[in-house]
DNA sequence: CCCTCGCTTTGCAACGATGCAGAGATGATG
DNA sequence: CATCATCTCTGCATCGTTGCAAAGCGAGGG
């Protein structure tokens, strides 16, 4: 029942313990009578090395981990997916852990009592604790932030250029001869830097096209639910003069809009055109499928992790933010019908 | 840099290595004095506890293991999502992994070379491998099935009751008027027996409803994912006489199901009623918003990780299957608009 | 005044693995 | 035949922590 060591494989082919350790990591030579000796204790025993024992002695754990607000986010759920996939490419296994964009479970993750030890660094998707305070905190752990936060130049991180990508979701339904767009998702407020740079880029296409901000469509919704997407719209629908598109901070609150706009019995995209940020699988399948950016959720994991890893054993340049990149799919939520990806 | 040890501690406070553990762990009395001597030393050398030498001390890591298929399916993003949040409630922490229906991916979790030994449990929903197969390679680690396989009797497991779950979902159809009502989602081999259940279940309505099953109406897919729905959905629309209802074997399949009949023009639920398994978050905002048997999530991933720390702590009763309790969601997609939750 | 008791504090061993340096054995070389 | 290089193999120390048993110490009782 309880796992056989090395010792005990050692005593029963009658060598060293280290000889044994020198069998089964394979990186000394060893004679082959004594291989096949060895070999076959390990297989009798069915020994299996004690990685924790083996951790310690080599001061790495094979372990990182990634911190995000939900998983039940299938954005946070695709991204988790591909880090999981990214890690095990370098060989190390990923434990999870959710925050729920609550800014003392992200606190306490780097603090005195927390679990950071047992891992060799951390992939983090803060929320709700801002950059300065981070800073402060990540002196210990190898630390890369992960997508949504403003860079504040003293720790790795990996985003899409959220500027860009707004401005161009929006560019895309001016193109398609809207004038009257609103926005779903602002955060105006210290912890919602990404939402911020998301207003940004709304604004400048708008001003680019010479269209003036109408401040009244500016709908902010403290997180990206469906919920809340959903109950943004009802609002602008209530408005005198409704918007003719919308450009959704991410896709949940995009999915949750066109519910409310289906229920309203307002048809999209002929009346009111959607579009949202995340490229998320669900909104390939929604009625309509779903206008959005998607950034390169594979690209980005791969970029973390790497960093990560450059982190831990030193080999990384000086903190960066890594722009990973994005693009737009067009489906039916702004293009009709004819838009069948 | 470098993080500071017990000894470190010790030698700067003046006191034995074992007051100083003593004092981070508040096991044994220490006398205030040095308590306070203590404390400071640990303050301004910034001391965190290395879990992983206290680990392999205590003969426990504090983790668990969750596998599942894929990440970024929506239901076992959720139920990851409550299996971490139970987890916590333990004091572990869950490191999770994939292994995308691979066979291959879930042998290697328990063989040789895994690192399931750095693991004190392992809760794993099995989707390739079989049951028997299983059996013999869950000697060393504690092991709690989840969710999706059928019980053979050595090895603890938590699910619903898929044959009632099935039932119900098709007596809710038939009690809408429903006659010639539709499977999607058989699974008629080794690895599909959730699938086959289900088929069980659906087949029982019909039978105390006195129809008889026609064969056709039921279209078995490989895997649960949204575009398999939508293939099958064609084809049983591409039938002579096309059905009036189907049963789903999971939301996924429901939704691209549902996708397929919005893209043909079929009315839901008005032409075609459709219901799913798994109440996942996305079927509530889905156009229309879709009919579920849904699992209580949270209970299944309490139990599962209360019995796996029962398993390994030695105090759990023998293996079971344990039932979990699942309800029936009415929503649009079999009741129309009136259906609003 | 001595002994015992109870409390705090300590040193040592151990968890299971690997790094290192050196011991044997073997073969090659002068 | 002696010397040295080469190749295996081994023992010891160590990673940082905690369990255990015993040492130190002051107080209380006989």
């Amino acid at each position: 029942m309880a796992g056989s060591t090395l010792r005990d494989v050692a005593r029963r082919a009658g060598v060293s313990i280290r000889t044994v350790s020198n069998v089964v990591n394979g990186s000394v030579p060893v004679s082959d009578e004594l291989r096949v000796r060895v070999q076959a204790a390990l297989d009798e025993l069915d020994y299996r090395p004690n990685l924790v024992a083996r951790n310690l002695r080599r001061g790495r754990s094979g372990m990182i981990a990634l911190v995000v607000p939900e998983l039940d986010v299938p954005y946070f759920a695709e991204l988790a997916r591909e880090v999981i996939t990214a890690a095990r490419a370098h060989g190390y296994v990923v434990m999870l852990d959710q925050t729920d964009g609550d800014g003392e479970r992200e606190r306490e993750l780097l603090g005195r009592e927390s679990r950071a030890t047992m891992f060799d660094g951390l992939l983090l998707s803060p929320l709700a604790i801002s950059a300065d305070e981070l800073r402060l905190r990540t002196n210990r752990v190898p630390v890369v932030l992960l997508g949504e936060h403003i860079f504040n130049g003293s720790l790795h991180h990996v985003a899409i250029d959220n500027v860009t990508a707004a401005r161009e979701a929006t560019e895309h339904l001016l193109a398609l001869g809207r004038r009257r767009i609103a926005a779903i998702g602002d955060q105006p407020y210290s912890t919602g830097e990404t939402a911020q740079l998301r207003t940004i880029g709304y604004r400048l296409a708008l001003e680019r096209a010479g269209l003036t901000v109408d401040e009244e469509l500016i709908v902010p919704t403290p997180r990206f639910h469906r919920h809340l997407g959903a109950e943004a719209m009802e609002r602008l629908l209530a408005l005198p003069e409704p918007p003719d598109a919308v450009f959704c901070y991410n896709d949940l609150l995009a999915i949750g809009a066109m519910h409310a706009l289906t229920r309203a019995g307002v048809r999209v995209p002929d009346d009111i055109a959607v579009v949202g940020v995340d490229g998320i699988q669900e909104g390939r399948y929604s009625s309509p499928s779903l206008t959005t950016v998607a950034p390169d959720k594979a690209q980005i994991a791969r970029t973390a992790v790497s960093t990560l890893l450059g982190v831990i054993d030193g080999s990384a340049p000086p903190p960066a933010e890594v722009k990973a990149p994005h693009r737009l799919l067009v489906r039916e939520s702004t293009a009709g019908p004819a838009a069948r990806t």
